[in-house]
RNA sequence: CGGAGUAUAGCGCAGCCUGGUAGCGCACCUGCUUCGGGAGCAGGGGGUCGAGUGUUCGAAUCACUCUACUCCGACCA
């Protein structure tokens, strides 16, 4: 993408009603733009992310064996009452008639409209077990909706939801996701926590709480320190196999956010050398809450012996939109975003020195040919601006390498690489630029782990 | 929902107390010069001062009402 043809409109100074630094960054980085509380526009470079985001869900989810379809983001209100939640969800749910005067809501989840879709559909045994996902916006008219998309009134979120025949296969779908999520945070470039959490409404006995520590996390959270540096389950991992040694593994280690943390039992659990306690931001969520949805929209199936079974059911959450920020709460410095290549707008940009003159703007347009023809996912800074302001932008919108190139450079026939993480800087011929991003960005793509 | 604030150009702000032609920086447009860490000079465009009502000869400024937004707290599958 060339960036005088793009739009990405960077702020010098910082809109004041942002606070944390994740919403400071968006907003200056020309991510995002507020249209209302909690109601935001994914501007284009924001979207690029996001879109990121979305696509290493949906790859894992895939890869775990959940099969990917898209509910409506309006849902009728008897589904609700079918399960008693449409009066106990109470304000937090908006709620909406149409021309008819027909009672609608903009879904806050998806629990009824999916238990609605299986039992129309799955009759038998045979047909367990089943994991349906989608990728939707949904609407909860938080009271108080703050931190940018971090905590937003419409936010799109995955939503995952396992069916069973028994509970002891429904937590085998729970290890599944879990196994799941631990990859796809970890490809990210995230170290999320799974931590006991409470149910909550939605109900349930196992649940899990995936928690990235960052000093403006909303909650206060306790765990071992060892859980840092666990090995995440690999690519080919069998996801029809044996999970539950991976799960004990995770989950032997304590980990509580402050909701469900006893202190003696913290302290008695991990050596006092283990123990973090810390701030920790949500980033996903994993239910199993058994046939509390299935029971009463009797989402039923026939059994090997005849009879009807009513089947055990999970949700998982976890949100794209609340991903970005706290990835960005996780990698940024003072000059802006550091993003992970695999997730990062654009793997590296070319920044043009001298826009304008005629050999630069050759030697230039030459690289980022050949880096498109590479595969490498580029941003071309070929603004008639000055050098300052390039790399201003270019740290602040944080992309991982900058190839930088100018008529000094050209004149000894070397180009500039700079690593945005690290700082570092390494100088080569300009005929080697080509191959040595190549070189930098595939490894870090994390496709492979 | 309790408490505290804010609202003036795209963004950041001054002006308000003490009523009298709406300003500054950045951004934007034109021209020239620049070009390795947010360039310089000159010229230029852009505003129902959040909305309504009132007081006044005259309201961004004073009064009242409303709305939006932010922060702290409570809340947060």
């Amino acid at each position: 993408m060339r960036l005088s043809r793009y739009f990405l409109p960077v702020l010098r100074d910082v809109p004041k009603e942002a606070e944390i630094v994740s919403h400071r960054l968006m907003l200056r980085a020309g991510m995002i733009r507020q249209q209302a509380s909690g109601l935001y526009s994914w501007l284009p470079l924001g979207y690029k992310v996001l879109m990121k985001v979305q696509k290493i869900i949906e790859e894992e989810q895939n890869r775990s064996g959940a099969i990917e379809l898209l509910m409506p983001t309006i849902q009728s209100a008897d589904l609700w009452r079918e399960s008693g939640r449409y009066d106990a969800y109470g304000k937090e749910m908006l709620r909406i008639e149409d021309r008819h005067e027909r009672e609608f809501l903009y879904g806050p989840t998806n629990e009824e409209m999916i238990t609605d879709i299986f039992r129309t559909y799955v009759k038998s045994y045979k047909d367990l077990p089943l994991n349906l996902y989608h990728v939707q916006w949904k609407f909860r008219d938080e009271v108080r909706p703050r931190f940018g998309t971090m905590r937003s009134r419409e936010f799109l979120m995955k939503d995952a939801y396992s069916f069973d025949l028994t509970k002891e296969d429904a937590v085998k779908a729970y290890e599944r996701m879990f196994v799941a999520y631990l990859r796809t945070y970890s490809r990210m470039g995230l170290t999320a926590i799974p931590m006991r959490a409470d149910t909550g409404p939605i109900g349930g006995d196992l649940s899990h709480e995936w928690i990235v520590l960052a000093e403006t996390g909303e909650s206060a959270v306790f765990c071992d320190r060892r859980l840092l540096d666990k090995p995440i389950p690999p690519q080919d991992i069998d996801f029809r196999g044996d999970l539950k040694p991976v799960f004990d593994d995770w989950t032997s280690l304590y980990a509580a956010t402050e909701d469900m943390v006893d202190m003696a039992e913290f302290e008695a659990a991990v050596p006092e050398e283990h123990r973090v306690s810390a701030r920790g931001i949500e980033v996903g969520h994993i239910f199993y809450f058994g046939t509390k949805y299935s029971e009463p929209m009797k989402a039923t199936v026939t059994g090997p012996d005849g009879k009807e079974i009513i089947v055990h059911m999970g949700s998982y959450g976890v949100g794209p939109t609340r991903l970005v920020p706290a990835i960005i709460e996780a990698f940024h410095d003072e000059a802006g975003i550091v993003w992970p290549v695999s997730v990062a707008p654009f793997e590296a940009v070319l920044i043009n020195l001298k826009a304008g003159d005629a050999e630069c703007d050759a030697a230039c347009t030459k690289l980022y040919e050949e880096l498109n023809a590479a595969g490498i996912d580029m941003l071309y800074d070929d603004r008639d601006q000055g050098a300052g302001a390039k790399f201003t932008t270019a740290d602040l919108i944080g992309i991982p390498y900058q190839l930088i190139l100018g008529p000094r450079g050209l004149k000894s026939g070397e180009a500039e690489i700079k690593h945005r993480k690290t700082g570092e800087r390494e100088t080569l011929p300009i005929a080697d630029a080509v191959a040595r991003i190549v070189s930098l960005i595939e490894p870090q793509r994390r496709n492979d782990i």
